[in-house]
DNA sequence: AAGATAGTTCGACGGTCGTCGTATAATCTC
DNA sequence: GAGATTATACGACGACCGTCGAACTATCTT
């Protein structure tokens, strides 16, 4: 059973942002551009079942954000940087962004 | 009644993101974004109820994605561009830039 | 006041989503 | 092979979402 991963061009803006407005998955992301190395999917600090966070992670899969390979009995994750880039270019980097200082003046 | 915008420090990633995920919302925000004038609400190239329409720009305005006023009998919604900009920097560009070219290339 | 125009509200519907527990698969180590 | 570890598959459940039509509100015009 292969896990099927977007070629970059399949990748959907709609689909990137959908999978985007979830906080676990948002929170996932950022750990996996926190770390720049592959991460076994037990190693999120997430507090759901370990069936959710399965299910989270092929949502970002299928949407084309991680890429994940098998490594022993562990599946490590990666972000799909460059395929993200250059197919939205500046929307990681906008989406990972620490929300400015400035922005609660009013 | 009167219409709840959240305040520009109110604004939260998550509500943006799962705002933009819906292809009718990401078509009005489009249209907005090019015709940089205000447009009542009948005026966007939608093939859906008149109901639906009011509840997507209701969502689009909750989530601080755009600003509604009324005018006459008619409503005006306006993209909330400096906001968008100063609470998520790049953010708006990157969902609204057309796809790169080069992005197919494999 | 009557009619026209532009949006909203409401309830309803089918579908999808996030979550869970349990059972199952795949791989490593002994 | 047996056991341990890691992750997936499968229902199931309640909640939410996108959609609609019908009734309603608000404003302008005549």
């Amino acid at each position: 059973m292969e896990l099927d991963h977007p070629d970059r061009d399949e990748i959907e803006l709609a689909a990137v942002l959908r999978a985007l407005s979830d906080p676990q998955r948002l929170a996932i992301v950022r750990e996996l551009a926190a770390a720049d190395e592959p991460r076994p999917c037990g190693s999120f600090a997430l507090d759901i079942a370990k069936s959710t966070r399965t299910h989270h992670l092929r949502v970002l899969r299928e949407a084309g954000l991680i890429e994940q390979r098998r490594d022993g009995t562990c599946k490590l994750s990666t972000l799909r940087r460059e395929d993200l880039e250059a197919r939205f270019p500046g929307l990681l980097d906008a989406v990972l962004r620490r929300v400015p200082a400035g922005s609660s003046i009013r």
